[in-house]
DNA sequence: AAGACTTTTTTACACGTGTTAATCATAGTC
DNA sequence: GACTATGATTAACACGTGTAAAAAAGTCTT
């Protein structure tokens, strides 16, 4: 590194006798220039030490290159999995995305989509926050961006386009598992703090009624704030148990984080879930969660296919920024869940 | 939103009558400017909308008020957790925190120091990729920028500063917790893909000659690239104990991810692991992951002080910028972990 | 009401790169 | 050797905001 250092296109072009507007054009892509400037360019960048300074550059491009991603928590696999996914397909497509965390506070997730606005990105996905999301934030994002929302749906919002797993078929087809296997499961909800939460209870219930079974649910208006998952469904079942209620039941919990709370509440009872015990307990989850081939038994879940959605969230932002003025219509891709019988159910 | 949009601080001049200079200390620190100024910009503001432009802003400051942070992957829960402390400990100060994931891939993280480097951040840490990492990427954004090393730590490395567990306390201390209770344990080690790997392994050797006892270390040898830490616990173990071998052992994990793969293998030969059976199998592991406590059994384990370690790189970081000239010497700073003895040792 | 401040406005230049129009150099063709 | 492409260079302006200096306006003290 005893190259010298240069700060400026104008220093650059001086130092190694290319005109600046054509290095211009051979950072932003170096086939528009010929060969020769090319490895003179080449040649000349490795006696030298020089970046293009970034907000310069996008300062004056109609289009940053960037993407702007709002996710609300990280501390969960899954959403990392899907930032994961997200980036990959972006990196595949050309496009940096510059990811915001809210850290389930709406505040920080308006913040973050002000600062993508004023850094102009080219386009923005978000993965709502939930309940406490001041929806203006999205209609506004909406109306300013080619936008997508992702994972979970605020009700009352229209005219968005959405990519996610179709909850009702997801929900539907594990609920259906386990009736066609053993008791009638009832539905261990979790905090409402996300859209999903309801949409598995509803999509539990439907099908529940429609297999002609009551549906119970349990855990719902429990709503301690700062308490995760894996702690919700312990302290559910844990109360329960020790009532004796629900030990020999099938317990279908709203999502894998729940289960793995729910089958350390079974175990704290000396309880066994499990598919092999006929009649006895048995718990499953949904989203197929990185840990659930490791749990103990192994997690029956149905798994959210998360590089679908991450995939189809970013064509179809990328199909709405490429197309500027053909607003079109709403899209709206609901994904399929896949079941996954392991030892719990 | 029927607000006229307005896109220059010019406009915002001419449509609310204050003139250009004035809002530009304004938007920077409001307390620049008298209060009855203030109260004319706030209610024009009102009326209209209108955001600044961030790289134009960012271009002219001497400070960016944006801090890189580089992780090597975020489908885990440790890298998270220290991610979230990082960007409270930065959102405290005043900092922007840019995050980017090298997703185990050397040239992404090359390519986000380079990132970082054309954006002016004005300043780095860095949670290195491990064994594969290019130590020239680091050199470089130390020499050129306030930079500060998190979580591990590559050996050759000198002249650089850094944030971390102390393994040999925090490796110690579980090692001394095991041979104190029962049989001497075994180490399972990870993978070599990080300098921590290598780090605890000599710890625990350490620690049992030490001790007057015999180090084992099993599972080293395997690096199977794109198994994740879980599946290698699981696989390593499975293999002795379908031999019969370490059915009744302590087994001291590399880290608890390790660990709940070892956990699976033990139910997965109807083993039961805990500190209750004597002379039986025992599992520890080392983290403090945030599953440990819904694990069965629940995981005796060595805490890493997250929020320490975020805070503190940050803290450290900062004050190297803030003293631009004075670049003092390398601290290093190791911090201690605790021990949390649960079910399964 | 004059003087001493404080704050705002005006004016102008700066930052580093994108971009365009016109001029120039080179290579290839006949 | 003159003609035509092709690409490079030069010169100039643009982007939106930071910032400094000087002039103007407002506020407070006496």
């Amino acid at each position: 590194m005893a190259k010298p250092e240069i700060h400026t296109m104008e220093e650059l072009s001086a130092a190694i006798g290319v005109s600046r507007p054509t290095l211009s054009r051979y950072f932003q892509d170096p086939t528009k220039v010929s060969r020769s400037s090319v490895e003179r360019i080449r040649s000349g960048l490795e006696r030298v030490d020089y970046i293009p300074n970034f907000f310069a550059t996008r300062m004056n491009r109609k289009s940053t290159g960037m993407i702007g991603v709002i996710i609300p928590y990280l501390n969960d696999l899954f959403f990392t999995r899907l930032l994961e996914s997200l980036e990959r397909a972006a990196m595949r497509a050309g496009f940096t995305v510059i990811t915001q965390c809210s850290h389930s506070d709406p505040e920080i997730e308006a913040r973050a989509a002000e600062t993508f606005l004023s850094m102009n990105v080219d386009g923005a996905v978000v993965a709502p926050l939930g309940n406490h999301s001041d929806l203006k934030v999205y209609e506004r994002l909406n109306e300013r961006l080619p936008f997508v929302l992702m994972d979970s749906r605020p009700a009352p919002l229209s005219g968005v386009d959405f990519v996610g797993t179709d909850h009702v078929q997801s929900t539907g087809i594990i609920t259906e598992y386990l009736n066609r296997v053993g008791t009638p499961p009832i539905f261990l909800a979790m905090p409402r703090m996300n859209f999903n939460a309801y949409e598995r209870e509803m999509a539990y219930i439907t099908k529940m009624e429609e297999l002609g079974h009551e549906p119970v649910v349990i855990g719902a208006g429990v709503v301690e704030e700062g308490s995760y998952f894996e702690g919700h469904g312990l302290a559910v079942l844990n109360d329960y148990f020790s009532r004796g209620e629900f030990t020999g039941s099938s317990v279908l919990c709203a999502n894998d984080r729940v289960a793995i709370g729910a089958l350390r509440a079974a175990a704290h009872h000396g309880l066994q879930p499990g598919a092999m015990r006929q009649g006895g307990l048995r718990i499953a989850g949904h989203d197929d969660y990185p840990l659930c081939p490791f749990t103990v038994p192994t997690l029956t879940t149905v798994a959210q296919d998360v590089a679908a959605i991450g995939q189809a969230a970013m064509d179809r932002l990328i199909e709405k920024l490429r197309a500027e003025n053909s607003q079109g219509n709403q899209t709206v891709q609901l994904i399929n869940g896949t079941l996954k019988i392991r030892e719990s159910a």
